[in-house]
DNA sequence: TGTTTTGTGAGGAACGTACCTCATTTCTGC
DNA sequence: GCAGAAATGAGGTACGTTCCTCACAAAACA
């Protein structure tokens, strides 16, 4: 498989190498029916003896296609999904010289059925993928499976839903984050103590994933650390005030806490109107102002951030895998978890 | 700037929209000369009006040129070197199909000589950039200067060359890292102690920053941390390995190591020789086989990394920047610190 | 043997941009 | 008002791929 540094390889160069005519070729390319399968064989041996990897810019310029992706945000107070919006802008504006174009909708927060009726209201010919912030109930499912067959591949986002007929799932391992908050947490308490746990909801599929993977650490590898909750607070912040106000009310010895939803700034909120500001261990999601402020403050211990900029950016390398073919285009790498302590804040992205 | 969302913007409409040629247009979108500046002015309002970009693909190919990048990278034994090496080569074929084209050279390591030579052997021709892991020395300075005055954009990676001619540097902020590197110690270590550091060179500035960043934060925030070294292991096994060894033999006190060097294998072997395997907190730099092995044995406690392949990849965009005009293409994110522990290993990438 | 069916070849027209030549217009300085 | 320079317009070709149509050959059927 020794490629040739000189002139560019062309669909030409590997039809006269396969000893076929270039149709013959295009066929194969693109996958067409109506080539008898030692053909095909010929010309996929000429491609991997000669290394060729189509031009992606003319590909796209002569299919004179836009790959249009609806992104179905949820809307409301939560940072999180304010960044990620924003990243659909930005991404957006940088994918449209490459013939990408994004739509960004938001809809409802917490509410199946609005998110079903966005998906529901998607023309397949302007939307070839959505990309959906899942929640995971049957009707969410059964509208992604219908989504499929009338064209439109559905990418999970941020939160998955696993067995239903989504084309893919970009987002980080929640079990891993929650694993990975428990041996941060179990670190910083070495004497043990009760670390309460706080989600948005409990219907939120990557909310639980934290939660589980947080319990099963804490359980295996500090068994002195006791758990109290998960508690609700809605990702927003009245919800997320209250919750935590009522946690620490009903659990006055909690050495730490883990929020694996969004509403920080209500979770910040209550501790500091506890009295408690700087004596808890707390360990958040998503590098917001609210998070960062708390980190810059000593008030928030870590941070676990997924990059709503890579998410975008990996949606848009499934997209076109979708579109050109697996062949085409690399797979997006998985999504990170980061790490952020005080001294390693990186600038707005 | 509202954006039209139906038939692409081209470089017809832009003419027609503000009122020239598309000879002209041509000219204002590659800076050719021979345009009034009210002209070019008229063209760049028709441009931010209509929210135009140019088909970054439709551009590649009618300009019918290959970016050519030599990525010359040290050998040896460094494993983090390797992968960024294996780096090269897994992007080189993926940027392929955008007329993309990755040479790498490996040269010896730790010998400015090499690196000269190397960097003034290159033909402009073939390579309109050159990615260099810089060595801070004159000589090395003035083949930048040189090579950029040949027409070759010199963009370091990893370890910077501040002050000379480079078009560009990929990498980390190292004495952020540094500082995260002290934050952490400073935690894991409540009780002070003293805290041995390890370089693979003095040389090298991007050890140099990050122990300059370790000194700062510890003596800031952690008083009660003292110091011994750094000592210099020549980022490859056995010189790490004797200078750890020496260094535990000179303070067999020490409850902390960090390695802002590579050579992690030696480091790891000296400790356990000494029988302080797991006794010790350990921080080290780059995500590498032993580093891994180390994490999961509970022998290293926080791994920093920096992303070969995201580096690769930041050298690409910062290249076709260089190449297609700043405004083309929004530029390379900063490379960020990843802070690894047990818990948030990830696969190979 | 003739007639479908299926596989393959030949050729050409897009796609949006770059870059070239040549003609024409508009600005200079005198 | 004029020569000369500078700015602009008009129109073409090329890049590598996709996707057509049409013709022809080879296999399958009767």
């Amino acid at each position: 498989m020794d490629v040739k540094p000189g002139p560019r390889l062309t669909v030409h160069d590997l039809a006269e190498a396969a000893g076929v005519s270039l149709a013959t070729v295009d066929r194969v390319l693109n996958g067409r029916a109506g080539v008898r399968p030692a053909t095909v064989e010929k010309v996929e041996a000429a491609i991997a003896r000669l290394g060729f990897r189509r031009d992606l810019g003319a590909s796209m310029l002569a299919r004179s296609r836009t790959i249009g992706i609806a992104f179905l945000i949820p809307g409301g107070t939560n940072r999180f999904m304010a960044k990620l919006a924003e990243a659909v802008e930005q991404c957006g504006r940088d994918v449209r010289s490459q013939r990408g174009q994004f739509d960004l909708v938001r809809i409802p927060p917490m509410d199946p059925s609005a998110l079903v009726a966005a998906i529901e209201g998607l023309d397949p010919a302007r939307h070839a993928c959505a990309a959906i912030v899942a929640i995971d109930t049957t009707e969410v499912r059964d509208a992604v499976d219908n989504a499929r067959e009338r064209g439109i591949s559905v990418i999970t986002l941020v939160s998955d839903l696993p067995g239903s007929g989504r084309a893919g799932f970009v987002g980080i391992d929640n079990a891993a984050a929650g694993r990975t908050a428990a041996a941060l947490m179990g670190r910083f308490c070495p004497d043990g103590g009760r670390i309460g746990l706080v989600v948005g909801s409990l219907g939120l599929s990557d909310h639980v994933h934290r939660i589980e993977g947080f319990r099963a650490v804490a359980a295996t590898d500090f068994p002195g650390l006791a758990i109290a909750g998960p508690v609700e607070g809605e990702d927003a912040y009245e919800g997320t005030y209250q919750a935590t106000r009522d946690l620490l009310a009903a659990h006055p010895d909690l050495s730490g806490l883990y929020n694996a939803g969004a509403g920080n700034a209500g979770l910040l909120a209550a501790i500091e109107d506890a009295g408690l500001g700087g004596r808890l261990r707390v360990i958040a999601h998503e590098l917001t102002g609210p998070t960062r402020r708390g980190l810059v403050a000593d008030r928030v211990d870590v941070v676990l951030d997924q990059s709503p900029l890579w998410e975008v950016r990996a949606v848009w390398t499934t997209a076109r895998r979708l579109v050109l073919g697996p062949d085409a285009l690399a797979p997006a790498a998985p999504i990170e978890i980061r790490l952020f302590l005080k001294h390693n804040l990186i600038a707005e992205d």
